[in-house]
DNA sequence: CGTCTCCAGGTTTTT
DNA sequence: CCTGGAGACG
């Protein structure tokens, strides 16, 4: 069935959908309708006759990327296993699988996470001698790579550290590894030094569309540009106001540079908001007016006005989050609202936790996105340790998060040694104790020798068995086995055995991914190498089919693009939002703490609740807030402000609850 | 020389 | 609550 695509989309939507040729920049405002408008200029490009392989659409999160696909298979009703809808880094990662061999790294690189980086940057600074605990190695992960970027300068105040920068560019070429920055880097580097490369994939990428263009960094940016300058076919969709991510070296000004480089560009603007209240809208289109540097534009609804946006004021972070629960329990109650209708918004994860203490004691289903995703467990980066180690036994960090895990009478004296040979050889770790294994005369004890024997014998084996392309569950599950990790898990845990049962259940979970992985016949890339890349790249957990139906809790960056009937903003409190440290960093962020606040606000459909706490607990202390100064920016008349409570009177509060209830509609 | 146990610190936002 | 590091013990 031919698309309807005037009946799906309004006038804009169709105008930009159907701007197939040539550059084309969309502006489109929260809950303008994006998404749509991309997936159906996609649809429309294929029934056009555009072949699947001529498109790239490039976003910034797995799940942005995974619903793309999904929506525009489900338009097309086919299946499209040709179509590149990918993230910046995973694209990166395709990108140097096949071109990496170019700048000498092997194709079985090992990709870090900032765990990773840290190790290694560790590693460099020990080899240096300088001793890692006097460094605070999480800042300079941060100026690495600023530097790598472009971001940051070296100047008298990092100077210092630019030879161990060096070293750990080093020690990354010679783990064969590369961090997330390389995987935007890596490829430009590639494309400038082999045109003919860059001229394939401008061959291949005919039509290149790119999601959240506001969040691209410089580099990106540059990326995407030398792909589309041959054809100059390229769709770049965002919204300067949401702008969010610029402590990772997103440059809205992005949106400049595309005018300036491509000046026969088509401007199309989406005004028209599907999702909020007017009340919504008014508060957010005059907040997001204070600010100087933005492209002019105003949304506009059709929906109806709505209720307030409502604002109360508990007296500390506890009283907080049950008041949270005890709304919604009435709401879910009384008005039938569903709990995944619900979104809880915070600005930084750890104000979540007192959030989740009330959820569970109320038994309200809820799925936290933040924190620490399922594959960044310890448990499940041992045992990806070992399988990295299998494809990359030149990666120094994963080497040594196994090298005596589980305990093989390895420690630290010996490692030392290791440590001496590999750097006076400028070997691997790995290739360092392979020498040893060989050496007439070691510097290692006897047993510590048979040691490393009995583990370089334990990889090799492996080694084999998954370069014979035999199945790779069955053998990763032996390995497990053999190393006997869940006695060990039960050694490191016993006075408290269900956490290692509890881990060991992880692994299971783990496996079983890993099997379905292996299993499905749509994953071009077989090879554990390929299963790793893919989810080294997933740093938060995607939503599975059992988290529906849940209460959605999640920081304000973890929010962008999605939207809740009733959203509840925890936290409104002056140093949460605008955060203390990021105003501390450079007060002209108060631009991006506003644009925040935002799209906080604009991810509400019908109902906004605000809470800003009188005290919070911070560390230790206990000390007094101030609400938000942003609240001052929208107009009083949208917002019903709640009196502080003055007791903690039962009576009062259910008083209080039943007239909610009567008025909530 | 390796392992176990106890202690301190927790980093805004994330690919 | 969890992780990583230091210092005591075997």
């Amino acid at each position: 069935m031919p698309l309807q695509l005037k009946k799906e989309l309004n006038e804009k939507q169709y105008q930009a959908a159907v701007q197939l040729e040539g550059p084309l920049l969309v502006i489109a405002g929260a809950g303008s309708g994006k998404t749509r408008m991309i997936t159906f200029r996609i649809a429309y490009m294929l029934e056009m006759g555009i072949h699947q392989s001529n498109i790239l659409a490039l976003t910034f999160t797995n799940k942005a990327a995974l619903e793309m696909s999904e929506r525009v298979k489900e338009i097309t009703g086919q299946k499209l296993s040709n179509l590149t809808v990918s993230t910046f880094h995973a694209f990166g990662v395709k990108v140097l699988r096949k071109t990496i061999d170019k700048l000498g790294y092997k194709d079985t690189f090992s990709i870090y996470d900032q765990t990773d980086k840290i190790s290694a940057i560790k590693n460099a600074a020990r080899e240096m001698g300088i001793h890692p605990e006097s460094l605070d190695t999480f800042e300079l992960a941060n100026l690495f790579s600023g530097i790598k970027m472009g971001r940051i300068k070296w100047n008298d105040g990092n100077r210092q550290f630019k030879e161990l920068y060096n070293s750990y560019m080093e020690h990354l070429f010679l783990y064969n590894a590369v961090d997330f920055d390389d995987l935007i880097n890596l490829p430009i580097k590639i494309f400038k030094e082999f045109p003919d490369i860059l001229k394939a994939y401008q061959q291949q990428f005919k039509y290149i569309m790119v999601d959240e263009f506001q969040d691209t960094s410089s580099r990106q940016y540059e990326f995407i540009k030398m792909l589309g300058t041959r054809y100059r076919n390229l769709c770049v969709v965002g919204d300067d106001d949401q702008s969010i991510y610029s402590w990772r070296g997103a440059n809205y000004q992005n949106i400049v540079n595309f005018e300036l480089d491509f000046p026969e560009l088509v401007e199309i603007k989406l005004e028209q908001n599907y999702r909020s209240t007017k009340n919504i809208l008014a508060a957010a289109n005059k907040l997001i007016s204070h600010n100087k540097n933005r492209k002019e534009k105003e949304l506009w609804t059709g929906v109806e006005h709505g209720r307030s946006i409502e604002i109360f004021y508990p007296e500390n972070e506890t009283r907080e989050a049950e008041f949270i629960t005890e709304m919604i329990q009435t709401l879910t109650l009384k008005e039938g609202v569903k709990y995944h209708d619900f979104g809880i918004l915070v600005r930084t994860n750890s104000l979540s936790a007192m959030i989740e203490n009330a959820l569970l004691s109320d038994n309200i289903p809820y799925k936290v996105s933040g924190g620490k995703s399922f594959f960044q467990r310890k448990e499940i980066k041992d045992i990806v340790a070992y399988m990295r180690i299998l494809e990359n036994p030149d990666d120094d960090v994963n080497l040594l998060r196994i090298l005596n895990t589980p305990r093989r009478g390895i420690g630290n004296a010996t490692l030392k040694k290791i440590r001496e040979l590999a750097d006076r050889q400028d070997y691997s770790l790995y290739s360092a104790m392979v020498a040893l294994k060989w050496a007439a005369d070691s510097p290692v004890t006897q047993k510590a020798k048979a040691s490393i024997d009995d583990f370089i014998d334990l990889i090799e084996y492996f080694r084999e068995k998954i370069a014979e392309g035999q199945q790779l569950v069955p053998a990763i599950k032996n390995l497990i086995e053999r190393i006997d990790y869940w006695g060990y898990l039960l050694l490191e845990h016993q006075k408290n055995d269900k956490v290692a049962k509890w881990k060991y259940k992880n692994v299971g979970i783990f496996m079983d991914i890993f099997e379905r992985w292996e299993k499905n016949p749509d994953n071009k890339g077989k090879g554990l190498i390929n299963f790793l890349n893919k989810i080294t790249l997933i740093t938060r957990d995607e939503e599975s089919d059992d988290e529906k139906g849940k209460l959605n809790l999640m920081t304000i960056h973890a929010s962008k693009g999605l939207e809740f009937e009733i959203v509840f903003l925890a936290g409104v409190e002056n140093n949460i939002i605008p955060h203390a440290r990021s105003i501390e960093e450079n007060p002209d962020n108060i631009e991006e703490e506003r644009r925040l606040f935002y799209v906080a606000i604009t991810r509400a459909k019908k109902k906004l609740f605000m809470t800003s706490c009188r005290t919070r607990k911070i560390g230790h202390e206990i000390v007094d807030t101030g609400p938000s100064p942003f609240l001052e920016e929208i107009p009083k008349e949208l917002i019903e402000f709640h009196v502080p409570e003055t007791s903690v009177d039962q009576e009062e509060a259910e008083d209080y609850f039943a007239r909610i209830k009567s008025s909530f509609k």
